[in-house]
DNA sequence: AAAAAAC
């Protein structure tokens, strides 16, 4: 069997991984750090999950520890870039803890922080960049940032890239370009486009592919609960009851779901919080930390967190909603059973989702197996639940707003509500610094308050699949976080004397 | 259709 000693890697990464108790590489990374060291192009096929980062991470902090030089100014030696902030956060924190025997520093840009930060951290140049597509071309159009100079060049989950439309911008980042660099793709999947987009950008590529495309993870016993859409929350307020999860990521269909079933658990008094696309940087933030970190158990997710984000000991997964897109079950419940840990993904599903669901089978070429409501549980009617919702939408929000009205005319703008403060204005900065002034919890967390005034009726449709119902297998106990959860906080690698 | 992503 392979070992990370056998590729030759320099020794401070050696160290480091020795240190962080990693001995053989995964699948990917056994096929995909040989080709890397050598300066091949790297086409890779794999899911997160896999060790797609230190598949890259490694080989590359041994390629700048082989070739040692200042970057230019303004510049960088390695450009990755990633498509949400929390992965790229994450490549940036993976880069730290690989290469913290070696001096190269490392950066992460990204929107929703000021900017002026990330210009200064770039003023001298970094060696290794990760940044998502927007805030890198604005630093770009501001002079702030050159890509004259990139030695390497990496594009994480490439097809989700392409379909949160950053396609123009990659292929305006691609030709800033030098022609003569060293490119490496990783992507889930490998539709045509991605395809093709390799096939221009990169030169005699390496393939390398370790899991077919849409296979669940091992580990993770899935199961699916069919419940109308007004008994739900009723569901998940259960569930969540027991104190057994310990850590768990719920996922719906849109943000206001989110922030939905926030409130619906909090007025059962369980803690929770919401990420997604409409929360300002400094909220996501702290929410991810709160739930890192132990002091937040459920977090409630978009697709956002599907992919990429790594979180120790998630016990369970929850789907309250189905995705409509099969692959994004898959990634979803990857979250869960990481690390050889046991997992349990439940997917709640209505009479409306259950075609999601017949994709999601067929795609992943296995029946999820449905379960009964727990013991103890009754589901609301639907009258019931409807009226629930009618009286929801009645009653003030604390804040003296009613649920539905919107905060003012762009709502994103200004998520948490906090008057006077723009998004780009507060919180730490998008640059690796300490994490100084991160706070470890959420509970300062201004609350979800934009809200929704869309009615709640249910709508009937004939149910279409008749699924047995079995009985509820053991749950798997919740795995204890191991360390601080958080990892230590991503520091500046200094920049040391240079050989 | 919704998701994220620059200001």
């Amino acid at each position: 069997m392979t070992q990370f000693t056998d590729f030759g890697l320099a020794q401070p990464v050696l160290r480091a991984l020795e240190e962080a108790g990693y001995k053989s590489p995964t699948p990917i990374q056994a096929q995909a750090i040989a080709p890397a060291m050598q300066g091949r192009d790297l086409c890779g096929i794999a899911q997160t999950g896999t060790g797609k980062t230190a598949a890259f991470a490694l080989p590359i902090l041994h390629r700048l520890a082989e070739t040692p030089r200042r970057p230019i100014r303004r510049g960088c030696r390695v450009l990755v870039l990633s498509p949400t902030r929390e992965l790229a956060n994450q490549i940036a924190e993976n880069f730290s803890d690989y290469g913290k025997y070696l001096s190269f520093t490392n950066t992460v840009v990204f929107g929703g922080v000021t900017i002026s930060r990330q210009e200064k951290a770039l003023a001298n140049g970094v060696d290794i960049l990760v940044a998502t597509p927007g805030r890198l071309m604005d630093l770009i159009e501001r002079r702030s940032l050159t890509l004259e100079a990139v030695e390497i060049l990496v594009l994480d989950e490439a097809d989700q890239m392409l379909d949160l439309g950053f396609i123009h911008a990659l292929k305006r980042i691609v030709k800033m370009l030098p022609k003569e660099r060293q490119s490496l793709f990783f992507s889930a999947t490998m539709p045509k486009n991605i395809a093709s987009l390799a096939d221009q950008y990169l030169r005699d590529p390496v393939q390398v592919a370790v899991t077919p495309v849409a296979t669940t993870a091992e580990r993770v016993t899935q199961e699916v609960i069919f419940a109308h859409t007004g008994a739900k929350q009723a569901l998940l307020n259960h569930i969540l009851r027991d104190p057994a999860i310990e850590r768990v990521l719920v996922f719906t269909r849109t943000k206001h779901g989110a922030d939905r079933v926030v409130r619906g658990l909090e007025k059962v008094s369980i803690n929770a919080s919401a990420i997604h696309g409409n929360k300002s940087q400094p909220q996501r933030e702290r929410a991810l930390a709160a739930f890192k970190d132990g002091s937040c158990r459920v977090l409630v997710a978009t697709d956002i967190a599907a992919r990429g984000i790594d979180v120790e000991a998630v016990s369970h997964v929850i789907n309250y909603d189905l995705p409509n897109v099969p692959e994004s079950y898959v990634h979803r419940i990857g979250r869960t059973a990481r690390a050889g840990a046991n997992g349990l993904a439940i997917s709640f599903c209505n009479d409306e989702e259950k075609a999601y669901l017949r994709d999601i089978e067929r795609t992943t070429r296995q029946k999820i197996p449905v379960a009964g409501f727990p013991e103890g549980f009754s589901p609301p009617s639907r009258q019931e639940a409807a009226d629930n919702a009618q009286a929801e939408e009645r009653r003030p929000a604390p804040n003296g707003q009613r649920p539905g009205q919107r905060q003012g005319q762009r709502p994103s703008s200004r998520p948490g509500g906090r008057p006077g403060q723009g998004r780009g204005f507060e919180g730490r900065g998008g640059e690796n610094r300490g994490g100084a002034g991160r706070p470890a919890r959420a509970d300062g967390a201004p609350r979800p308050q934009e809200n929704r005034g869309e009615p709640r009726g249910e709508r009937r449709q004939a149910a279409p699949a008749e699924h047995r119902s079995e009985p509820r297998g053991e749950r798997p106990r919740a795995p204890r976080p191991q360390g601080s959860g958080e990892g230590r906080a991503i520091g500046w690698l200094d920049r040391g004397p240079r050989s």
